[in-house]
DNA sequence: CGATCGTTTGACAAGGGTCAAAATGCGTGG
DNA sequence: CCACGCATTTTGACCCTTGTCAAACGATCG
């Protein structure tokens, strides 16, 4: 199927879930059913303050939401943005707690995830969302120690981009984005200040575009090779979905 | 047992795990056996390359590693280091992938671990090994982002301290440290004319102390209020092995 | 006793931060 | 449709932390 990602299709739970591992008909109708019990959280709302337990798993079927630290004297990081699709509290240990706050960016809707038997497809895909989640901490890293303000914008809009085509949520290079430039700055580990002048400068060099909530990757190929981008490695045939637009 | 750490006693990972979770008698010996089979690795060489499909779990018996990644222009940032009584490549999933290069940085020993059925004790040991470096990977994303290099290094000290102790490696505030200036530096984010110049600052102010091999934290409490230390979440009782110092 | 690796020092450059204000955009209510 | 208020983006001037380059110094090892 190399079909168009279209947006109106299947949820994006769905999509990225069946991406990630096989999922049954009585898996698929699981999910689905559990999309049915909705939770609903307006933007800057806590989902989960650190340090909660985690008692269940939720997905988020619709808007955005961040991980987020908040220093002693009131810097913030984030530390990732949850899109539909991404897991909340998957944990493979008693006693489990939040190890950071989880904040709605914009109005959110959530559900509960259903439970998954071990070596079930569904267990599978919620397994390959922890590491690919913890593959995006690891580039986070790289980000934050090694590389510039140009080069830290371009390589977390390609992840970005990845992420969002992956659940099926972005057309070709052009991404919804509803994000302020503070909190990318806070993602960046840069001022909002400088976010600015940086992203102007990209935009100049014909890198970027931006409309209100879109941001497009007008060259996708020069920002790949400013960070020398390599995807994650994900399971088996799924690569050629990505490659909207080489 | 409020007794001070030694470091004669037992095995780092035998102490290490058997703090992060109950394990009984056939358990522990399971522990033993697999300690008994060594694989030593010399200083410099890589344990585990990128990329590198994983086979088995294993764990560091002595000596340390560091998890890396280089950049397509040779820039390097570490992402971790491992000590004795750490763990390699513990995953959930099928196909699973190194996301990062392992390197011995001194000298190391490791050994094979014992598989775990689900539910023992030392699956949980493993799982709870597992969400202490998901905490330590986001405590590295937050320094990163939003400490000076001062703060860095302070955080980065205190972090190691307290994996140390629970390893059983260190006593009160002395650690062994086997790292130049140039790891420190690629872990922090700095360089390593930056981390000498901080480095001397920071003991010229009595926070630190240092000899070949050995790290002092002078003054641990400054060390903690400077960055706002909170220690990451253990289980039940442990808390108080950590307190060496107070 | 060289060779080599690591630490230390100096002089200088630059990327990014800070502070403050202006400009722009946008939702709300009149 | 306009006006207002608030959030966000943009700009300017200036400063500081950290990086760069290069050399000197020190220790360790065959």
């Amino acid at each position: 199927m190399r079909a168009p990602n279209r947006l109106a299709g299947p949820s994006p739970i769905m999509t990225r879930l069946s991406r990630l591992a096989k999922l049954n008909d009585a898996e698929r109708a699981a999910l689905s059913a559990a999309a049915t019990d909705r939770r609903h959280w307006p933007a800057r709302r806590e989902i989960v303050p650190e340090g909660a337990p985690i008692r269940e798993s939720c997905a988020i079927l619709s808007g955005w939401a961040c991980r987020q630290r908040i220093l002693h004297d009131g810097r913030r990081q984030i530390l990732n943005f949850l899109i539909p699709g991404d897991l909340i509290g998957v944990s493979h240990h008693g006693n489990p707690v939040a190890s950071a706050t989880t904040l709605a960016v914009t109005d959110v809707t959530t559900c509960v995830l259903p439970s998954a038997p071990a070596g079930s497809g569904l267990a599978e895909a919620y397994a390959f969302c922890a590491a690919l989640e913890d593959h995006h901490n690891l580039a986070q890293i790289t980000r934050l120690g090694r590389l510039s303000a140009a080069e830290r914008i371009a390589d977390w809009l390609l992840e970005t981009q990845e992420r969002l085509l992956l659940a099926g949520l972005a057309v070709g290079d052009e991404l919804p984005f509803p994000l302020t430039q503070e909190f990318l700055a806070d993602t960046l580990g840069l001022t909002s200040v400088h976010v600015n002048r940086t992203l102007q400068a990209m935009r100049h060099n014909g890198l970027l575009a931006s409309r209100s909530g879109t941001m497009t990757l007008t060259d996708p190929q020069r920002l790949r090779e400013m960070v020398g981008y390599r995807a994650p490695h994900l399971p088996g045939a799924l690569q050629d979905f990505e490659q909207g637009s080489m």
